[in-house]
DNA sequence: TGTTAGCACTCCCCTTCATCGAGTGCTAAT
DNA sequence: ATTAGCACTCGATGAAGGGGAGTGCTAACA
């Protein structure tokens, strides 16, 4: 069932309306609003049929029309497809020279949640599909072994290694070299237990240490890191007496602070993310990922720093969200963070990552 | 102006009843409640002149009494005299072998908000007062240097150095013998300006390029590592109805996201430990060193990993928190933490920590 | 002199009730 | 197809009133 061109009009008034009010939108409300000069009479038989159709509900009897989901839905749909302007409010602070990564993500995080007025969270970008650039394994006392990894990206991990034997500088430098040559250019993803085994036979079934210490980087390089998630503005869904009852508060809260829900948030959105062209994704209501945002809204974004690191950023906001300016504010930062990494990236990052 | 045997009683009950109720207590309550056997007119005017000390109040005529931030300091101050009891319910939480300090810090916080039932937080470590243990630099391709600095505990800090020009390797090796010979032993503070100097004298003006080094290595070392703060069960506040109206858990929430204010927290309470015995800290109501707390009780404990490394464990609930049950839980868990971390000191410690 | 019973009083809370107004659905006229 | 009009619904608002918990005070008692 189609929608007619004026029940489209309609629809989008009153959901514009609702948006900036948050009450239930009336019918003479909307035929004051609309171009269409129409009277609430007409209007309401219009009304009547999109609650049929299942586009707006009652509260309650003789109230005014709220939104659906598939209300909603169809907005944002239908903004999905109009032409996008610019948005560039945000750029300052985020070419404010910020070396490390973790402060940018931070800061950005910041600045969406005090620009949009919602939730918002950032997580750090994944690297699994990243090659291994240098391994380095150094002696720190008689039975300690630093190992510092460092993978595409200059992302750095660490691990301390217990030897249960002394192992002589000899013997570590031709672990070094056994260690570089099989792996360096590898990604993380290709490295198999036979590469660990293949090493292992490589170096000579000299001792159990040094099976234990190729295990040990082994283990290392595979660890998975555990996605790194920024939040800010939590606080902001206060601003929606929607959201601020005691009970549904408590849930978003508890998921803001429980990274748990939200990289669940991450996962599903980088899983869906191939079917779609725009990298962008609207949740509205029980469409969300997680229980525990079943009352509100969620957009994500998909941004990617081009070596392969993808990490998505989220904007947790009442259903009668501003989709328009989320969305724009979204495809912004992205853009800017495009630009932003390129740039860091040719100057050299200077900074360094969060270590494993 | 001493309180009598009789009105402590009365005072305790008091609080008692109320930190169970969260509702205000009447005289006849107390009358029942009591050992001493006394009527409730007795009670009223017991309950009067403890009013007119300041330890108890009435939220409006006519109403029943709730204790002050006085009554509470009373009632903590009491109880801190107190022989202090086991509390070993958590003891299998910790002792689940997590090997990552980071796992240990959330799981700490995890297990005291759910048994407490406020807000939890814990500091990581801060190791400023420790030695340096290990530097290493290595080359990662011509223009990048990876530097490696452990310290004392085990935690390992890495930055990326960029060279404006190739460093051969014996120039490397000399750089890393001088580095160790110099610094190793000494602690981050003792590492000044100076020392660096006649580092970079000891190496000779070879060239701006060791002198970049040198100064790179000296920022890693004093980088301020941010604190790291974890909490757990911040959603907690929702079960108090005299935290949870829209403005109060807003500024809770946020205080919790934004880490800034507990990391000030942990300041006040470390330095406030020195004067402190016991370790533990109350702050009751507007004694808190953050405002945005000022409707909460804030109890906190530091804890000492043995090589000098302090880190505070924080409370966070309504003034009418069971501080009985809080102290002692905590004290139990700094208990506990020092168990666990000489075991696996001794055992030498598989999991690494965050670096910089 | 300390304790207690009794009583009038205060003030909050809850329920009830009536009113108001926004909004609806329906019908009949245009 | 549109609109004016009207009866109706239902939540929100506020006033009124009863109930109850608790107080302060006074007078009696041990």
């Amino acid at each position: 069932m189609e929608l007619s061109g004026r029940q489209e009009t309609i629809l989008l008034a009153i959901i514009k309306t609702y948006l900036d009010t948050g009450e239930p939108v009336g019918s003479r409300t909307i035929s004051k609003y609309t171009d269409l000069n129409l009277s609430s009479a007409t209007i309401r038989n219009e009304m009547a049929d999109l609650e049929e159709m299942g586009y707006i509900m009652q509260p309650h009897t003789s109230a005014g029309r709220i939104p659906s989901d598939k209300g909603y839905r169809f907005y944002v749909d239908h903004l999905m497809a109009d032409k996008e302007r610019e948005v560039d409010e945000m750029k300052e602070i985020l070419i404010e020279k910020a070396d490390k990564m973790e402060q940018v993500l931070k800061q950005i995080a910041k600045s969406l949640s005090v620009n949009t007025n919602y939730a918002a969270m950032i997580s750090a970008p994944r690297y699994h599909q990243n090659k291994l650039k240098f391994i380095q394994l150094s002696r720190m006392g008689d039975d300690q072994i630093v190992a510092v990894i460092v993978v595409e990206g200059n992302i750095i991990k660490n691990e301390i290694i217990e030897t249960s034997q002394f192992i002589d500088d000899e013997t570590l430098l031709k672990l070094n070299i056994l260690l570089n040559t099989n792996l360096n250019g590898l990604s993380i993803e290709e490295i198999s237990l036979g590469t660990i085994q293949k090493m292992k036979e490589q170096a000579g079934i000299h001792s159990e240490v040094i099976s234990d210490v190729i295990d040990a980087v082994g283990q290392a390089i595979k660890a998975d890191e555990d996605l790194e998630i920024y939040t800010s503005g939590a606080n902001n869904i206060f601003k929606y007496p929607e959201l601020s009852d005691n009970e549904r508060a408590s849930e978003i809260i508890t998921a803001f602070e429980e990274k748990k829900q939200l990289s669940d948030i991450v996962y599903e959105t980088l899983q869906n993310q191939d079917e779609e062209s725009t990298g962008i994704q609207v949740y509205i209501g029980e469409e969300s990922p997680v229980q525990n945002m079943k009352d509100c809204s969620v957009v994500t974004a998909t941004y990617e720093l081009d070596e392969g690191m993808k990490g998505t950023i989220g904007i947790i906001g009442p259903k009668r969200m501003d989709y328009d300016k989320v969305v724009k504010t979204l495809k912004s930062i992205t853009g800017q963070l495009d630009v932003l990494y390129k740039k860091d990236r040719n100057k050299g990052q200077k900074g360094n990552r969060k270590s494993k």
